[in-house]
RNA sequence: GUGGAUGUAGCUCAGUUGGUUAGAGUGCCAGGUUGUGGCCCUGGAGGUCGUCGGUUCGAAACCGAUCAUCCACCCCA
């Protein structure tokens, strides 16, 4: 026997028994996306290397260490998108969208990889739903995306999600706040740990979201990014929280967020389960880019949006065992007795395909009695079974399998009108 | 990348201080008479005990390596 491969690591099967489930969070998506006016975008898995280096930032994590890069057999260095905003940010250029009205309003479910030592909620292979609202510097639409997070998780019955903000400013008021933040730690420089140490001089703001206990208590009463706010920033941070009040959105001001990409501006935020179980975890997170436009080569366009986790949110939502909708059952199950029967099943099964119902037969050579288990194993609402008498008869019983019951009819009557009356009464 | 725990049938797990043919439940398949599912009963298939190497007369059990899973850190979706 040959050895058996397996998944690679980090990666997830979705098997027919749960794949519902997924479909479920992103016809939601979809269907919350379409009611604030986000249309769907979809773009190539892999990008020129130089799209994320550029975009998501050469001194993030994510670049610098946890990205599926390679050479094709052309020589071009390509690269797995760790996450949706630049190929996005780059099809909007590409196509010049920034030409038709503005703003131009984004949706994505798109898989993303990143090479992380895997562990479970995060995965090397993981999907994610997008949002992104390109050409409105309002802090309306700061809100709008913020509030359509909300509602997406709202619609899928999630609680327990904290919604915290926070304002990163301008890269003009947050050269005085790094500033402030570089002098102030440089003054407890004997007492950091070492990663912190290390970004003392590459990017003191990730200090703040140490979590060791003596970083935490350092960064606990350090220059706060919300203090050092320009004129400009803070008015824009003011209105975007006084537009969340507006609709009602629930949040906290968390001045100790700052996201791991390069490219956010002002507005940040992150939805965090605070869930016995799931707590902690990180179900997305977004905010403002007001120059990554800029960066990838256009005029400066400012921009905002959202990344969140399908699969965390899944996690989370069986973690708080969310029912979902029930996967789609098979209507009918035409068992039959012999191979005269089976040809006549096969005929009649067809016929009802053609009307749109879900109808199977046996395949495997089986006994009546194990078609219908096999048919109460599928869940199918009605069996009916063709042999000899039916065939002679033009009679064949249709039986409720919920309730048991039979009812004839002819075989001619079964593939017409008549069953659409008779199914349809299944409650 | 760092630290820790775990790894026995498809799934959930037993397996006594190392000692004959490795177990249960569940799932799967087939029967319980001649053409009808769910319950019950009976039987069957399915494991080189994650992998490789070592210690031993003998290893699922002990040791090492490796791979995988999980947890914490890191980071984030």
């Amino acid at each position: 026997m040959l050895q058996q491969i397996n998944a690679i690591r980090g990666t997830k099967d979705f098997l027919p028994d749960e794949i519902h489930k997924l479909r479920y969070i992103e016809k939601t998506a979809v269907s919350v996306s379409e009611r604030f006016g986000y249309y769907e975008m979809r773009t190539p898995v892999f990008e020129h290397t130089e799209l994320f280096s550029r975009g998501v930032g050469d001194t993030t994590d994510v670049v610098q260490k946890e990205m599926y890069t390679f050479n094709d057999k052309g020589g071009r260095s390509i690269t797995l998108r760790p996450e949706g905003t630049a190929g996005a940010a780059r099809a909007f250029l590409e196509h010049g969208l920034f030409n038709e009205a503005l703003p131009q309003k984004i949706f994505y479910l798109a898989s993303c990889y990143r090479y992380e030592k895997p562990q479970s909620g995060r995965w090397r292979e993981f999907r994610q739903f997008g949002v992104e609202c390109f050409g409105s510097p309002t802090p309306f639409a700061d809100a709008e995306v913020i509030t359509l997070a909300c509602v997406f998780f709202n619609d899928l019955g999630i609680s327990n999600l904290q919604l915290e903000i926070n304002s990163l400013g301008c890269p003009k008021c947050r050269k005085d706040y790094q500033k402030a933040l570089y002098d102030y730690f440089i003054s407890h420089k004997g007492s950091l740990c070492a990663t912190c140490l290390d970004r003392l001089e590459r990017t003191p703001l990730r200090i703040l979201d140490c979590k060791s206990p003596v970083c935490g208590d350092i960064s606990a009463l350090a220059p706060v990014a919300l203090d050092y706010l320009c004129c400009d920033c803070s008015e824009h941070f003011f209105k975007v929280k006084e537009c969340l009040d507006a609709t009602q959105v629930k949040y906290t001001v968390n001045p100790h967020i700052v996201r791991g990409l390069d490219y956010y501006t002002r507005t940040v935020f992150e939805f965090v389960s605070t869930d016995e179980k799931t707590k902690g975890l990180v179900c997305g997170g977004g905010g403002r880019y007001d120059g990554l436009l800029e960066e990838l080569g256009s005029t400066s366009i400012p921009a905002c949006g959202f990344g969140i986790g399908v699969d965390r949110t899944l996690l989370v939502m069986e973690a708080q065992e969310i029912t979902f909708p029930e996967k789609s059952a098979v209507d009918i199950v035409i068992a039959a007795t012999d191979d005269t029967s089976r040809l006549k099943a096969a005929f009649i099964a067809d016929s009802l395909r053609y009307k749109g119902y879900a109808v199977i037969i046996d395949i495997m050579d089986r006994s009546l009695k194990a078609q219908m288990k096999f048919a109460n194993k599928t869940g199918a609402r009605y069996t009916a079974v063709i042999g000899e008498n039916e065939i002679k008869s033009d009679f064949v019983e249709l039986k409720n399998m919920k309730t048991g019951t039979k009812t004839e009819i002819t075989i001619s009557d079964f593939t017409n009108d008549f069953t659409d009356a008779l199914l349809s009464d299944f409650d």
